[in-house]
DNA sequence: TCAAATAGCAAGCAACTACTTGCTTTCACA
DNA sequence: TGTGAAAGCAAGTAGTTGCTTGCTATTTGA
């Protein structure tokens, strides 16, 4: 095993183990174990164990792609729909390590707010794009975009970080789920066709 | 000081802990020295530190108190801006608790539900709120009353664990903000009333 | 006033933590 | 074939963890 793949290997065990069980249940030994290596070699690629969480965050945050929204917006109903699957999914497959990062907001954070810049950025596009949605007379009410951006969201982060510790409050599939969310958020900001009940998008 | 004291200060200060540094950072010295009380009595109280912190959280989620909205839906501007308000506050108070128990989910997946409990009896009684509503013809909108609850309770939930981690999300005052999403959702549900922008409402 | 309940205190337990040291093994490459 | 970089390994550091033991001081209620 060369060198990089170490490396690597360290940082996806570090990543697996932090999403799981936050930085203090996150040991060196149990990292280096996961990663399949002594326990000295990982003080010998990083100096400290709050190294290691560092770059493992950071380094996964800086690989992670997400669907961008169009730079003119068309077909609100259509490209929200689409971008709100894919914000959704994504959400989802990270909930455990959002849940974590989130959770030691309190004790270290900066290590939560590296981990968080992405939805911040993801925020910026939501609410360029409703902006300019709104300046091209596609929707018809008055809204403040950052704070409709900020509504579609919390709705998506909510249900893809609640959905399994209170299964009772989402009784409906995830693609259902969204399905309603967009339906009353394009009505929301009179989106011009949000008048027909909402119906089953092939994607 | 008295038995009941004693344990009173214990279960305030495991629960202040806990929110702050989760359950491996809460440790039963640290618990103790915080209560002001020897760490062997913590031991005469509780039998392990696992029961101290259910305790904890179970006498804190009963004795939580919460706004209840109307039976009979009336003026649903001013009844779910009130209910909102005060939910937000609510959220907002509690943040590092809840986010500390989500946190932990992957690892303490029931205490993390026992915590969460109470936003589903919210979300139920939202969800009644709305059903009533739409019963009565206070909306026009065709929606699901259940994904409508949570779509607002999903914004206000993460209005209030984001604002600190992510000031940038959030340029608007708490006050400011629910006033959008409240205007936004009635309009999104069909209220009738949701015409005009929002405006400051005096509580 | 006396006994029972409850607190404090000092000490210690075994297990675990992050991290180090010294030495040996492996292996690509020149 | 030999050399240097990188890995493994056993052991040990000092500190922390949940929890216990044995004993003493204080309070309380009959």
């Amino acid at each position: 095993m060369v060198a990089v793949d170490v490396r690597e290997a360290l940082l996806r065990a570090a990543l697996n183990l932090f999403a799981e069980l936050g930085s203090r249940g996150a040991t060196t030994r149990r990292i280096a174990q996961e990663a399949g290596v002594n326990e000295v070699t990982l003080f010998r690629h990083f100096p400290t164990k709050k190294a290691l969480i560092h770059a493992a965050l950071h380094t996964f945050v800086e690989q992670t792609p997400y669907l961008r929204l169009p730079d003119v917006p068309g077909n609100l109903a259509a490209e929200l729909t689409a971008w709100a699957r894919d914000h959704h999914k994504h959400l989802y497959k990270l909930r455990a390590l959002i849940r974590t990062s989130m959770g030691e907001f309190e004790e270290h954070p900066d290590q939560c707010k590296q981990a968080m810049c992405v939805s911040i950025s993801i925020n910026n596009e939501l609410t360029d794009y409703l902006t300019e949605a709104q300046r091209r007379g596609l929707t018809t009410a008055v809204f403040v975009p950052r704070a409709a951006a900020s509504m579609l969201m919390g709705t998506l982060f909510a249900d893809a970080m609640g959905r399994d510790p209170m299964p009772e409050r989402y009784p409906y599939s995830m693609r259902d789920g969204i399905d309603h969310y967009i339906h009353l958020f394009l009505r929301a900001i009179g989106a011009s066709d949000a008048s027909a009940p909402p119906q089953r998008v092939n994607s």
